[in-house]
DNA sequence: ATTCCACAGGAAACAGTGGTCC
DNA sequence: GGACCACTGTTTCCTGTGGAAT
């Protein structure tokens, strides 16, 4: 069969084949359905607060802390959704700017984020924050001086607000906690944190820490029973009756289910089955078509992390796949050599142990710390991929892939 | 009880880059 | 055009760790 007539079969399937999706939009990361379920008390905390502070115009912090997707942004996207609307129609001047702090994740980008979403860099040269170019304080200053002038009601969002702390300290929290002490006439600022980590709280500075956690929600993980209703509920919305079978919900929920209670991922999960099960054209979608997603995504997610990752990265992930000991010093030796080969110069022992631990958090690797006692204390490093996903995305790149088709020969004398 | 190994990982500093301001 | 600013990736320096060896 010609290529040709390949792409023309998948074509023709895809395009004439029967659809079991009618509302894709529902299956994705952003969507907020209408009404949430299991969180009607953290729905109420959060609206309560809100409402008690614009009523007296004054600010109030919340802190909401839970694993991912456990629900957090969804219910602060939903109580805002319907304050925005209730406010407008008080009108009210109320702002909230909404700061994912995993993509904004300097400080000054956050202020930079601030400032576009209350279009402050529209409103005149005196206030505009530029993309760059402007001190820390004289950026805070701005839009402090604009909330003031505007009498604004203010609340500011902080997603993932511990990976911010995590990376820059909590300079910026402490600048807009205490911002309400300067905008002393009109306007102010409440400020929502979300978290991921529990631990996060321990790592801010005392004074942040008590004005910024007021109040604070706890979101707990879903259980399976749970996972399964959410979906239920979801797959009324995005699908076509009666094209999910009850297996494939209960199995998806149960992978999820084993990972954290992750809404998110179960509903994603979901998603790339349904692709699949289209994709064959088939009339519903089923526990294989969810075992074939789960095995989709994960493949999907290494292969991207890998093929994205720099040069260094990439010969830190094949020195780990040669080398027989695992630890951090064979590792690391084995590394120097390769970019001995590929004429780089080696990163210091210091970064590569830091790369190996970013690794570690990406799950593309597993660390174990072992004692060896008078011979010293390592890491033994294991690789979670398997070595064809590796090199399926090192394949294209033309400076690393003389090292792949060394390791291969490796394999072969060592089999 | 003390020493020693082989690191882990925090803190600070630095270089290079890309931007604005005056 | 030079001063100034922030960001990223990195190096340098340093302290801490825990169990085997002495």
């Amino acid at each position: 069969m010609s290529d040709n007539n390949i792409v023309d079969e998948i074509f023709n399937n895809i395009l004439s084949g029967k659809s079991l999706i009618k509302n894709r939009r529902a299956l994705t990361i952003d969507y907020v359905p209408d009404k949430l379920q299991f969180r009607d008390e953290e729905t109420k905390t959060i609206a309560q607060t809100l409402s008690v502070a614009l009523k007296g115009s004054r600010p109030s912090n919340l802190l909401l802390f839970g694993k991912p997707g456990t629900g957090k942004t969804a219910v602060v996207k939903y109580v805002i959704d319907n304050f925005i609307k209730k406010a407008s129609k008080m009108k009210m001047n109320i702002h909230v700017p909404f700061i994912n702090t995993k993509f904004a994740n300097t400080a000054y980008k956050v202020l930079f984020e601030i400032a576009e979403d209350m279009q402050i860099n529209k409103a005149g040269k005196e206030y505009q924050v530029y993309f760059t170019g402007l001190s820390l304080g004289e950026a805070t200053d701005r839009i402090l001086e604009y909330i003031k002038q505007q009498q604004l009601h203010v609340i500011l969002v902080l997603d993932e607000i511990d990976s911010l702390v995590d990376k820059n300290g909590d300079d910026i929290l402490y600048n807009f906690t205490r911002a309400n002490e300067r905008i002393t006439e009109g306007g102010f600022i409440s400020l929502i944190g979300i978290s991921n980590s529990l631990t996060f709280k321990d790592k801010l500075d005392p004074r942040v820490r008590s004005s910024l956690s007021e109040e604070e929600l706890i979101f707990n993980p879903y259980k399976i029973n749970q996972l399964q209703k959410i979906l239920s509920e979801r797959i009324v919305i995005a699908f076509y009756e009666n094209t999910v079978t009850d297996g494939a919900i209960n199995l998806c929920a149960a992978m999820a289910g084993k990972e954290n209670g992750d809404a998110r991922k179960a509903i994603d999960l979901l998603r790339v089955a349904a692709e699949i099960a289209e994709l064959n054209n088939k009339d519903q979608v089923t526990e294989d078509d969810i075992r074939s997603a789960q095995y989709k995504i994960e493949k999907d997610t290494n292969n991207e992390i890998i093929k994205n990752s720099t040069t260094h990265t990439k010969i830190i992930i094949l020195a780990i796949l040669k080398s027989k000991q695992g630890n951090t010093g064979d590792v690391y030796d084995i590394y120097s050599r390769f970019c001995l080969q590929t004429e780089n110069e080696p990163l210091t022992q210091r970064r590569v142990t830091q790369i190996i631990s970013e690794l570690d958090q990406l799950g593309i690797i597993t660390t174990n710390i072992i004692n060896q006692g008078r011979y010293g204390r390592s890491q033994k490093i294991k690789l979670t991929i398997s070595t064809a996903t590796i090199k399926e995305a090192l394949k294209d790149d033309v400076f690393i892939s003389p090292l792949v088709n060394l390791i291969d020969q490796y394999n072969i004398e060592n089999n």
